[in-house]
DNA sequence: GACGCATATGTCGTATCTGACATACACTCG
DNA sequence: CGAGTGTATGTCAGATACGACATATGCGTC
């Protein structure tokens, strides 16, 4: 199993690696982890360009470095609420979330 | 004050018509706000162009008519993450949900 | 007016998400 | 090899978002 499918199960909150390890998502299911893991990669591009640390960017925001690792991450405990939210307090314009979610997998 | 800006007060959880009715959201309030009712107004478009009822759709996304009232309004009960999952659950692609993010105000 | 249907608003118990903390891992520099 | 720095993972109490229900409002039709 690649990693991004992996990622992409874990962020659903499936554990990869079990007895029954196919596992089908659906499509709607499918779209919402991918879109996702494009704003949790797209949080970590702005963080690595301005040459910030997690624990940096979670003073911005108000939160805690591990919070901030899972959001990197995709986490299964973290919302896209949170995820746009942190965005936007980042710098980011709304357009450009929008073009991180509407770009095609 | 006009009705847009009314909806997006009380969407971020404040009363209008109060003694101090002036407020100002910060611009990443505003945008996160404005983005939830652009995905709002995107849900409502969806479901009117398909003549379904409210308790239709809820059906379909296996909640309840008022919670799909409370979509439809941007009230600050409901998070951007449902809107999302509900907004992909009724058919449409990640991409255009991203544009619609993405449009300007 | 009274009924039926669609939508809006308020409240509640429960489930999920959040920030915080502890701790583990990875890597670099002495 | 430590020690320091950055990131990842696990857990928990408190916050908030969820579906459900009751009820209100609007609006046609009789």
């Amino acid at each position: 199993m690649n990693k991004a499918k992996e990622n992409r199960l874990k962020a659903a909150g499936w554990h990869v690696g079990d007895a029954s390890d196919f596992l089908d998502l659906t499509d709607q299911e499918a779209a919402f982890v991918e879109l996702k893991l494009a704003l949790a990669d797209y949080m970590r591009d702005i963080r690595v360009q301005h040459g910030w640390t997690q624990t940096h960017v979670a003073h911005v925001l108000g939160s805690s470095q591990s919070r901030v690792a899972k959001m990197e991450a995709a986490d299964s405990s973290v919302s896209v609420d949170l995820l746009v939210k942190s965005l936007l307090a980042l710098g980011a314009s709304r357009k450009q979330v929008g073009q991180v979610i509407a770009r095609a997998a």
